[in-house]
DNA sequence: ATCCGGCAAACATCCGACCATTAGGATGTA
DNA sequence: TACATCCTAATGGTCGGATGTTTGCCGGAT
């Protein structure tokens, strides 16, 4: 193995030990260099390679630190994966959603505060069926996270947050504003955060999976 | 923004604009890194941070290469979070897989093929009441990853198996073994490998919902 | 107490040298 | 011809040092 490799794993290694929690500052790169026994390239590449995924946060003239960890971690990882995987696959993509918005939904239901029943109803006020495709899209975009935040697993929300390709869901929305779905849609928000409110959490699941699916087949449809 | 992440945003690019298609061959580090304009040094950091999340494939002596793209991506970057987070926040990564396996486990109640039903029945007779611990584990490991796979989706697969921690799977075997339901445990893979060779998507997944379920109660017991 | 300048620490970048490995062609042999 | 072996050029791997840039912090002036 490249040292390269065996550096990314040691640090790895403190991380999981416990030696290294999150928020600390690691060593000088000349010291961590000399005390994982390589150059400081070598070293630097190592530690790039762990700023991308975001377990480290460099911080020019201060030092190298460790990052929360926070399930949060997920998102970029998704994200970025989900960014190269753009046009090839985003029908299988939303069938995943499929699959974790309804869960996500009805673990809202039982979990959501007042503070964010009330977030999400201000949410929904601010759209019209006039609303730009651009405005739309942020709006479908926060709507589906806040459910995600709601539902009280960060996991859970990273992966939807970085499943949602905001440039797939651009393209849907533009062709949903041309099929005058606009309002129908929602409707479905409308629908889904009444569910919410009442904490009814199988109808929240059956309508989010109604209201996915309604995304998913206009898609299918028009590729 | 530093050059280094400029370059992975420009090697990026190429990849979605399909300048640079899976299976292609980079340009040696010394042409990349003039053509990105910068140092090798700088770009080494670049490709080894792409490398860790397995998006290029770098191969000594050789060159550069852009990997499939597959999927499978995920299973890299989901398995290195989950190692992070390690006895941290199990039982919320519990929860997500209790929501993903019983969609995997309705998806491949549809769609497994002969030869995978033949493979999971086969398995299944591998393994006794008597089975090693670490036996065990593989094999349980080995029974959701192909029941994953008979999904038909490669993300969900992807994400499934990252999500696999075979270190926290053993650490929940091993409790299982000493409570004696070991039994229990392997007659519900039974159960679902019969219901997915009846096509039965609704029963399948209400087995799994049960069987995660059941694994996710003990531990939150045993903590 | 507040503001500001300067210093030291730390990361950012680049360069050039040399090592290690690989693929593939050249060569030799049956 | 077919095959095994050797050689070489290409390519990534590693290193150490030089220099630039940014940041945090301390001491002094107001």
């Amino acid at each position: 193995m490249a040292v390269t490799d065996e550096a990314i794993t040691k640090i790895k290694d403190m991380l999981i030990s416990g030696e290294l929690k999150a928020g600390d500052r690691l060593p000088p790169e000349k010291d961590l260099s000399e005390r994982l026994g390589l150059s400081r390239s070598s070293m630097r590449e190592a530690v790039k390679a762990l700023e991308l995924i975001r377990v480290l946060d460099v911080r020019r003239g201060d030092g190298t630190y460790v990052t929360s960890l926070e399930p949060q971690l997920l998102t970029e990882a998704m994200a970025f994966v989900v960014d190269l995987h753009q046009d090839k696959s985003v029908l299988e993509l939303f069938e995943v959603r499929r699959i974790l918005e309804p869960g996500s939904a009805s673990l809202a239901a039982q979990r959501i505060t007042e503070p964010q029943l009330a977030e999400l109803n201000a949410m929904i006020d601010t759209v019209q069926e006039d609303t730009s495709v651009e405005d739309l899209v942020a709006h479908d975009l926060a709507f589906h996270s806040l459910i995600a935040k709601a539902s009280g697993n960060s996991y859970l929300e990273s992966l939807l947050d970085g499943l949602s390709s905001s440039t797939v869901r651009a393209r849907v929305w533009r062709g949903l504003t041309q099929d005058k779905a606009v309002t129908a849609t929602l409707a479905e928000h409308n629908a889904i955060a009444a569910a919410l409110s009442r904490g009814d959490a199988e109808l929240a699941r059956a309508l989010m999976t109604v209201h996915v699916s309604g995304v998913e087949n206009w898609l299918r449809q028009s590729l």
